[in-house]
DNA sequence: GGAAATTAATCAATCGTTTGATTAATTTTG
DNA sequence: CAAAATTAATCAAACGATTGATTAATTTCC
């Protein structure tokens, strides 16, 4: 008789995320992801050593796949602008692919406790915000962007994906619009890229 | 001999406020609630029913200070324009005079439990943005405004304020701003005010 | 057979809450 | 007014439940 053969190790990090995601990481506690990954309580420590790093060992893989995702986009030789709307394309897909686990991201961001995790959120964040940057900056000094707060309009485009994927579901949109469906989801990314498109193009390259 | 006179009720509600917004709800015990505010631990069950009673009571307290700062717009008889100006103006002031309670409100709205928390912040941001919603709809059908997706447009002037809160300090400004320092706050503020303003005269007014 | 994986049982610590008693202030009563 | 009765506020201690973690025994797998 084989039982079927599942990786525990696999199973309580994805139990474990989905918790994170739910109930935050105070409120998950780890019978919790013991039941939900179908392991015994100590599988977590036996693997993981501790709660905090079962969380660790999931911000670290997450961040790792998203560090491989971009900069192939700065060495074509393409407009800034068509640089930015790409840059644009790129992030809101991937922050939509992954709603759960960004706003648990945010809300990890938004506590002074864990300096670790602060450190490496930011650090994968910073990396982010200097692609964009150095875009931006470009556009600006050989003359096809206008002069404009940099900074600022990076925490506009990121901000907007933000405030798409946390605003609650009936506040947001018009109707109800439900992230989880894939429908409703491609509708909300496409309309997020079209005005983060439209509203960057006619900021940036408007001759006042 | 006048012992000074103590609040026990407010200590509590103040202390509480304060540990939420640094260590979140489930990460703030009783104990610290009642050692930070000087009470002893049972008067928080007696004032407040419970530990959930006291974040209510906290989410009460603000959203109705807040309710009771807006609406005055509208009755004046100026431009559109002006009048969502007006308003990211009020909207950054409020926010950034509110920064930790601000991050705390998101971080339990990113969480889907505790519904009657999120329905009570869903309900105070719904009536922003229904306000918010008019200005830019009444400015389209005038003429004044182009036609945007205006949900969108919301989500941007909304998402951006809340970047420059919740980003961390040393990744959203250039240098090292610190949001607790009045004077890097007042530049903050000010800069994020001429952005949106800037932002929102060009991208709504910009005859293509 | 031996290393790795898994288990049930258990640990001390902490959780939110409740208790019964005490003090201080206020109201009622004679 | 002053004694008695009532109420509100506060306290230390303890409650049962749950927390993250660990133990030691057992099973699985090569």
């Amino acid at each position: 008789m084989k039982t079927e053969k599942v990786d525990k190790r696999q199973a309580i990090l994805e139990a474990a995320e989905k918790l994170f995601c739910e109930t935050g990481y105070e409120g998950t506690s780890t019978r919790q992801i013991a039941k939900e990954s179908g392991a015994n309580m100590a599988m977590i420590n036996y693997y993981f050593g501790s709660k905090e790093g079962v969380f660790v060992e999931i911000m670290n893989e997450r961040i790792a796949s998203f560090g491989s995702q971009l900069k192939i986009i700065n060495e074509d030789k393409i407009s800034a602008l068509e640089k930015l709307h790409r840059v644009i394309e790129g992030y809101v897909n991937r922050i939509l692919n992954n709603t759960a686990f960004h706003k648990m991201m945010h809300r990890e961001l938004s506590l002074t406790q864990r300096p670790e995790m602060y450190d490496k959120i930011k650090d994968a964040m910073s990396h982010n915000m200097q692609l964009i940057d150095r875009i931006i900056t470009d556009g600006i000094e050989d003359g096809t962007f206008n002069k404009v707060d940099v900074r600022m309009v990076i925490a506009t485009i990121m901000g907007t994906i933000t405030n798409v994927v946390i605003s609650p579901n009936k506040v947001m949109p018009c109707s109800n619009f439900d992230l989880n469906n894939p429908k409703d989801k491609k509708i909300i990314k496409e309309r997020a890229i079209a005005h983060l498109q439209d509203l960057t193009t006619v900021y940036l390259t408007t001759k006042k």
